[in-house]
DNA sequence: GCACCACATTGATTTGGGTCAAGGCGCGGT
DNA sequence: ACCGCGCCTTGACCCAAATCAATGTGGTGC
């Protein structure tokens, strides 16, 4: 009986800073050539969810949010994007998230029939799709118990473990977090405040200073990481 | 901008149930000649997380769980399983989740590398299996949404329906929980006092009544769904 | 029948984090 | 420079659900 500690290797799309064996290359560069560049800006939506999935995208620069709004107005960030990251490739024809532009932000978008076809055509874009799927399903499934099981700090410790794997700056101490207090909030499922204490908290102890609002310091990493799979 | 009220849609594995258009008949049906009947006592373990993945399944009769266990001993219970689902169908070669019974089963077993050959060589397989990950994924972030958002009895009512929509005996307003207390606290995020707290605060206000500890009768479903998706 | 055991219920108490309220800080516009 | 606005921080208070602690119940084996 194998007991997993929670890890952070959760992967919510392909990113070219994963170098499993099978995925160094991203079969979906193919597509390239037949898609166009669009930009959003700060705050502007992508798409919302339930629009008409005619395109697919890969984020180029800067970074987005996927968002499930909720009948009372409640908001919840299911994902949060970097350059390099595939959307909207949902096997339905309507978009089952918003996308939001975290930051501004420039995209190549696809044609979703296209992609459609290479997925049929091409075993190894088709693989490379299922296991990207399957990822993101394992990637959910650590927020589950992330969200079920950890008090707010040991979710702020592993979020800036995170964000701080994912970045390209990858063994940096320097973690930027282009996204809002409030966005944090509702990616780990607490309140703005919670989320700001946590991080002054963190601060007095030493594990972290912030150079600016957006910018952490993870001086002590080990620390964090104790904080982040505490008992 | 489209607001999406928390639907109970989930789909945790394929289920024959659901009669989506493209996918009234399995298409993974065609293992069977292939496979071998097991079966697995109540309690007992099918698998465990991590254990190499050389065969998936298909559950006859029965439930199982599919659990995560945490280094501190937390366990958390990501989905239940009822006859017809498909489980193990991963694209890695580990197990991701332990599967255990929760009444004795009997289960249909395929070598995996059948499956995935009929993946690869099978369009439609394909595009069942991808449409099948791709329900498990939305499913998850609905849980997400539900354990980041939700207050305790909208869990709940949110449980009895998702159990009752998913039993065989759809319309019915009788929903039998083959699992324990504990299961489903592990399954919501709460502990098993709340759950039958609850369970117990629905009976007095006339919404459920109790045949038996494991058998529900859903006097009141629209109440049940208003207190479901209360804002 | 009775004892045992696992599971469920109920009650009393505590507490982590949400809510409400009041500043603080930094930045862009005029 | 100053103002205004969006975002962040901090403090005081409160509440839903966790924890701690019995007690109830139903099923199995002797």
């Amino acid at each position: 009986m194998l007991q997993t500690a929670l890890t952070r290797s959760a992967v919510t799309a392909w990113s070219p800073a994963l170098n499993t064996p099978q995925s160094r290359k991203n079969p979906f560069d193919a597509l390239d050539t037949q898609g166009m560049r669009v930009t959003v800006k700060r705050g502007q939506e992508l798409y919302a969810e339930g629009d008409d999935a005619a395109y697919c995208y890969k984020l180029l620069t800067g970074s987005l949010r996927l968002v499930k709004l909720m009948s009372d107005g409640q908001r919840q960030i299911c994902e949060f994007l970097i350059s390099g990251d595939l959307l909207g490739f949902e096997s339905q024809d309507e978009h089952y998230f918003s996308a939001e532009a975290v930051t501004d932000a420039v995209l190549m978008r696809y044609p979703r029939r296209n992609a459609e076809r290479l997925i049929n055509e091409d075993p190894t874009a088709a693989r490379f799709m299922r296991s990207l799927t399957s990822s993101n399903l394992q990637g959910a499934y650590e927020r589950m118990v992330l969200l079920c099981h950890k008090s707010a700090q040991e979710r702020i410790a592993w979020f800036l473990l995170e964000m701080a794997d994912r970045s390209k700056t990858g063994g940096g101490t320097c973690v930027e977090l282009p996204m809002t207090r409030s966005d944090i909030a509702d990616y780990l499922g607490m309140v703005i405040e919670t989320v700001s204490r946590v991080l002054t908290q963190l601060r007095q102890k030493g594990v972290i200073a912030m150079k600016s609002v957006n910018s952490i310091l993870l001086i002590d990493r080990d620390s964090l990481e104790d904080i982040a799979s505490a008992a």
